[in-house]
DNA sequence: GCGACAG
DNA sequence: ATCTTGTCGC
């Protein structure tokens, strides 16, 4: 006898469906450094250096979780400080599902990148940290990547927590980063089970116990994200990540006032 | 089979 | 993601 339908919810997309999609983007995936600009610690004159880099992240209300605060951010490279920052109001109904956060998160972001370059701002950024994994992924191929390939934009992908996948978990790391020949490393390699990279973690302030985990999103290579991130840390998190999560809260905080008021 | 599981 | 104050230290 057919069972009535469980109380589940009953997802508009099907799983299989992002699976497909998350593998067919895949295919344009690059793993490796393509980009006009160089780094200013190359010291080469040619092409134009890495002026802004575009932080991303949305923040949720604490009423009503289906209420989110998309951002976009933009710093200076060198001196860190922000020259551009954008929000956007939006209901969120696609779920949080592990493996999938793009399918929640990615079409705000887009959109705020979308209406920055149409506008043509001077400020439009020549790199993206994302908050959220690259292809330290089930699929190799986390909100970073997925941005990163639909904008076609160099991202990095930045984790505060791990993300278990192929052997990758607490102990393993731990093992990893307490081992005698990283102790004095800030950061190191991870290596799953099968063999493969997935990215780095890293101690990113001097004596930080809990590290953050760096992938590549598209266009980079893990060093040299490994670099800029590291250029780019006054704290544990990088400043344009960090910056989007503070700015993101406050902007959403703001807001939710004014709804108490009205 | 059960649990783990970015934000 | 979010619920949450003070507090220890440079």
């Amino acid at each position: 006898m057919e069972k009535p339908s469980e109380p589940k919810e009953e997802p508009s997309q099907s799983q299989d469906s992002w699976i497909t999609e998350q593998d067919i983007l895949r295919e344009k995936l690059v793993t490796e450094d393509s980009f006009p600009w160089k780094l200013p610690t190359t010291g080469s004159e040619e092409g134009q250096a890495l002026k802004y880099v575009g932080g991303v992240d949305l923040s949720f209300s604490k009423d009503d979780p289906s209420q989110a605060c998309g951002t976009l951010i933009v710093l200076d490279f060198h001196t860190l400080q922000v020259v551009y920052q954008d929000f956007s109001l939006v209901t969120l109904h696609v779920p949080y599902v592990p493996g999938f956060l793009a399918f929640r998160e990615a079409p705000v972001l887009l959109q705020l990148l979308e209406k920055m370059k149409g506008s043509n701002n001077p400020f439009y950024p020549q790199l993206l940290m994302v908050d959220g994994n690259g292809i330290l992924h089930p699929r190799g191929f986390g909100l970073a990547c997925h941005i990163g390939v639909e904008a076609n934009l160099p991202t990095i992908g930045i984790g505060k927590n791990l993300h278990h996948v192929d052997g990758l978990d607490h102990s393993r790391v731990r093992k990893l980063l307490g081992a005698e020949e990283n102790s004095s490393k800030d950061f190191i390699n991870l290596v799953g089970c099968s063999g493969r990279l997935w990215g780095a973690a890293m101690r990113s302030t001097q004596g930080s116990i809990k590290p953050i985990f760096i992938s590549i999103g598209h266009r980079i290579s893990l060093q040299t994200a490994i670099m800029i991130v590291q250029m780019t840390c006054k704290y544990r998190v990088p400043e344009p990540i960090r910056q989007a999560d503070i700015r993101s809260r406050d902007y959403m905080r703001k807001v939710e006032i004014n709804a108490k008021v009205k």
